[in-house]
RNA sequence: GGUUCCGUAGCUCAGUUGGAUAGAGCAACAGCCUUCUAAGCUGUGGGUCGCGCGUUCGAAUCGCGCCGGAAUCACCA
């Protein structure tokens, strides 16, 4: 089935050409949605077309919508308000369109195109240090509702992990757990594998810090002090032992890296993400070295008097960038360089993104530019999805002032308050404890998520323990007890032995909500596309609310049951189905269950 | 200081390639449970879209300049 707006579009086109002669740039040809307080469902601008049409506002609209009326059958009005013409779409043409939207299963999602590459979608990327954070859960949640956006937009996608598994940081925590661990492992504590490594890291940072403020009062200086501390200079040396193979210190690195992995998996599951393909740093940061040096023997890196070798982007109006140090060794820019060969050369997608904090801008600007100076032509392919950070009421996260707010932590607690309040308004009774508790997790998470998702991942957000919390309007929560609520009319059909036709007649007429619930699900392909162009779950997020919000006022006018004529009883059967059904997609993009009671 | 990003109702956020009288929720107040689930619905109040200038038929949206906030500018990751 063709939508009005494409035939609409051509139509116009048409039109000018007929009656002024002239084929109008496609751009000059806006269409939108008509507003509220006017007639009509679509409306045309007019006034790109005046240069055109060389005539009044008014006039021109009176022409293009004779020609329109005239034209396409499911045009069956017009009017013209203001250079705005406002055009009234048939009933009939909606009423297919909720017939064709009823019976397709994959109603606003295109299936795989042809083979013209997969997308790469990096997100997570954690330390193997300490455990997630709510920082984290915004930048998984945006990964993986994007990777499931570009997929309903018929997209190959590889969702991919790297993993910061060396380097000083791990250091420290191996060298407190040495020193103070007395054996503790994740089984005989019973502690999580992240957690525990992570409270090593801390313990690390506490003893440093009382070992530099003894120098000090000693008289030290405070920087001298920092690089001085026995502590830190013996992790230093556990990192040259590392690299060196050392074979304790290797088998330590791997059991603590083991149990925070299965920490992750954990906090991964219970967010309902995965991964197809993980890199680990330890594995892929050997590879940047040799695309460096491959480039200065090229001459497009430069090598110091020291050593170091450095990328020279002064005339883009950057500036120089180390690449390799003058020991010989590479740092982070060098890793990611390596990293994203080694894809292309693993997958060779079309497109990388990668889902990164905005504090990171300028890295990933500049890698890209490196890239493009060792003369990779996939360097232009690379994206930075940024998003910005999460701050709290009281301000910023400090990982120093215990202000993280932890990723399995918030999730139970969401949970735990969403079993509260259900219990509260006591509508579970009957089901048995596992059903509830899977509802309640479905609710709990499905708020958390929602809350991070609804907002445009461009901004920093303010993250409110209580208001996340909150199941009020544009909440997971809404959209979920909406949904419930369709199915529950549903059962109830059943139940009256009200059988629910394959298609609604076309002669009906439906009323202005339930048009513009139509409208609405017109519009999901739209949102799923621009979405994925726009790299945007927030869009996504708005959409549903909308769509549902407008739903429940509908659900309130009418007794969709005790309705008195069958064939608007069906009608709005039929648009209570699809209406959940693409509430149901849109909550999938973002990863939210939807329930089946609440 | 340079660069990038953000600034919309008391609070949290929407607002499509520039389009008509800028929208939701929360909070406040007033209503609605004998209807398929009140986690809902209806109504009231609440705005110098940070400020100014410009571009044009038209600016929250584009350009320039200010103001406020954030990030970044390491031989850290």
């Amino acid at each position: 089935m063709q939508l009005i707006d494409s035939i609409l579009n051509k139509s116009v086109s048409d039109c000018i050409l007929s009656l002024y002669g002239q084929s109008p740039d496609p751009r000059l040809i806006q269409l939108q949605k008509t507003r509220r307080e006017f007639e009509g469902e679509i409306t045309l601008v007019v006034f790109p077309l005046l240069k055109i049409s060389r005539k009044t506002p008014d006039n021109t609209a009176l022409d293009i919508g004779n020609y329109i009326q005239n034209n396409i059958p499911d045009i069956v009005r017009f009017n013209v308000v203001k250079g705005f013409l406002n055009l009234v779409v048939s009933d009939n043409y909606y009423l297919r369109f909720l017939n064709q939207a009823s019976q397709d299963s994959m109603f606003g999602f295109t299936t795989v195109s042809g083979q013209d590459g997969a997308i790469m979608v990096e997100y997570s990327s954690p330390n193997t240090n300490k455990p997630l954070h709510l920082g984290h859960i915004r930048n998984i949640l945006l990964g993986y509702s994007l990777s499931n956006i570009l997929t309903a937009g018929g997209k190959k996608v590889i969702m991919t992990n790297i993993v910061n598994d060396r380097g000083i940081h791990i250091c420290k925590s191996m060298l407190a757990w040495q020193k103070w661990g007395n054996g503790e492992t994740p089984e005989k504590s019973g502690k999580k594998g992240d957690h525990l490594v992570g409270e090593y890291y801390v313990r690390f940072d506490q003893e440093y810090k009382k070992q530099v403020s003894l120098l000090v009062e000693k008289g030290m200086k405070k920087e001298e002090a920092e690089k001085k501390a026995d502590l830190i200079l013996e992790a230093q040396d556990m990192l040259r032992k590392w690299e060196a193979g050392d074979a304790e210190i290797m088998f330590l690195w791997k059991t603590m890296n083991s149990w925070v992995y299965k920490g992750f998996d954990e906090t991964y599951r219970r967010l309902g993400v995965h991964f197809d393909k993980i890199y680990y740093e330890s594995e892929t940061w050997v590879h940047g070295k040799d695309v460096v040096l491959d480039g200065l023997a090229k001459n497009v890196l430069v090598r110091h008097e020291d050593g170091s070798v450095w990328a020279d982007m002064r005339d883009q109006g950057l500036d120089e960038k180390v690449l390799l140090r003058s020991d010989g060794t590479s740092v982070y820019m060098t890793q990611d360089i390596g990293t994203a060969k080694l894809r292309q050369i693993d997958f060779s997608p079309q497109k990388m993104i990668y889902v990164v904090g905005n504090e990171q801008n300028y890295h990933f600007k500049v890698l890209a530019i490196i890239l493009d100076m060792l003369g990779f032509p996939w360097a232009k392919t690379l994206h930075h999805l940024s998003y910005g950070m999460v701050e709290l009421p009281e301000g910023k996260m400090k990982s120093r002032e215990g202000t993280v707010v932890d990723a399995d932590d918030l999730m139970d607690e969401m949970i735990a308050t969403a079993q509260e309040m259900s219990q509260e308004l006591g509508k579970l009774e009957g089901l048995d404890d596992g059903e509830k508790d899977n509802i309640f997790r479905i609710i709990g998470m499905g708020a958390l998520k929602y809350y991070m998702l609804k907002v445009d991942p461009v901004k920093n957000m303010l993250f409110n323990p209580r208001e996340s919390i909150d199941f009020d309007g544009n909440t997971g929560p809404f959209i979920q007890y909406t949904y419930t609520r369709i199915r529950s009319v549903f059962r109830k059909a059943c139940e009256m032995k009200i059988f629910i036709p394959v298609s609604v007649k076309t002669d009906l007429q439906p009323n202005d909500k339930e048009k513009n619930l139509m409208r609405l699900v017109h519009d999901f392909p739209v949102i799923v596309s621009e979405a994925g162009n726009t790299y945007n779950p927030s869009l996504i997020a708005n959409y549903v609310y909308d769509l549902v919000r407008e739903y429940n006022q509908f659900y309130h006018e009418f007794s969709i049951l005790k309705e008195e004529n069958p064939e608007i009883r069906d009608m709005r059967l039929i648009l209570s189905q699809v209406v959940a059904d693409v509430t149901r997609k849109g909550m999938e993009l973002l990863g939210i269950e939807m329930p089946e009671r609440m």
